[in-house]
DNA sequence: ACAGGAATGTTATAATGTTTCAAAGTCGCC
DNA sequence: GGCGACTTTGAAACATTATAACATTCCTGT
């Protein structure tokens, strides 16, 4: 389970989606879960880029492929590779985008660049405990926790960030 | 500024409404803010419980005032409300939520009881502390913070919790 | 082959949120 | 008080996100 774990740093993305793409059938293969045809492009178009991609827009690149299918099929395929732990759901942009810790125990935290949209999640065992501590003080016990932080990545400070409205399909960015 | 934190014990929800009324004009007072009457109300209905409450929840509220309202005075109002930190939108739930640590600077962590509904927020300094550590380690500069925790609150574990789905206008019950 | 369950197709609808433009209200100023 | 600028609200339409319900197809094990 290896991928790539910095959107902001050129990297070669191709082979961040081949990756996933292999770390979900051998995720699914070992839990006797069916990664169809359906389910598997689903996650290739969310891996397309490191920013996030709603439902819709994930239905009208299926349509694009000449898939016709509707809302559910792909909320049912998103519930599916949110169940196997291989999409994230970001609740603040109402929005998917693939996990880049597949296999490992993990609560993400999520960096999200709101000039480049890129976001990066991130393994921080630090918050985890931070936050566990803090339910524990008032008795709660946490099931599933959300930590989104929206701000500005390095690139974008730097001035050479991409621009999430202006290059939809450059296809050399170093964000993608 | 003084609003009772703890939605899970008993407490005296009027004066809670009552608090957090007369904080809120004390704040837009004094930053020149026009409470006005519907900003208001809207603030009101959002704090008769410690339950987030949807938009759409608030607007068929105001219908039964007898305001005619459409989504958009909804929308605005909690907009305003937002902006002066009375309120706080929940992304998971899609819904908003008295703000109970009015006029302190704070970044909210919320405590989400998937039994009850009930919501308690809490002003968490090792949380952030820990989040703007992480961020920092990339490089990363944060804006705003989303912490929403899902999970059962020490009422529910005891058994002693309400149902969110049962009592929608208990008068007395411990949670309201 | 076939029975049972999983996955998908299909249609409709619910829930949430925004755009746009017009009308009304409020404030500072003369 | 009246006037102009600005803020707030009204109103209609629309956009986006998500789910319900039921029929059909596909796959798997026997």
């Amino acid at each position: 389970m290896s991928v790539s774990a910095l959107p902001y740093r050129q990297h070669n993305h191709d082979s961040c989606i081949a990756d996933a793409l292999s770390d979900a059938r051998a995720i699914c293969q070992r839990q006797n879960a069916r990664l169809t045809a359906t389910r598997e492009r689903v996650l290739e178009l969310i891996w397309q880029s490191h920013r996030p991609l709603g439902a819709y827009d994930v239905l009208a690149m299926l349509a694009k492929d000449g898939h016709n299918a509707a809302p559910p099929t792909v909320y049912r395929a998103l519930d599916f590779l949110q169940q196997y732990g291989l999409v994230h759901r970001i609740a603040s942009l109402n929005a998917f985008i693939g996990c880049t810790h597949v296999g490992t125990r993990h609560q993400g935290m999520f960096l999200i660049c709101y000039h480049c949209g890129n976001v990066l999640e991130l393994s921080a065992p630090a918050v985890s405990q931070a936050i566990e501590g803090a339910a524990a003080d008032v008795a709660f016990r946490p099931d599933t926790v959300t930590v989104e932080v929206s701000g500005c990545c390095p690139a974008c400070a730097a001035g050479a960030g991409a621009d999430k409205r202006t290059d939809k399909n450059a296809g050399e960015s170093p964000d993608e």
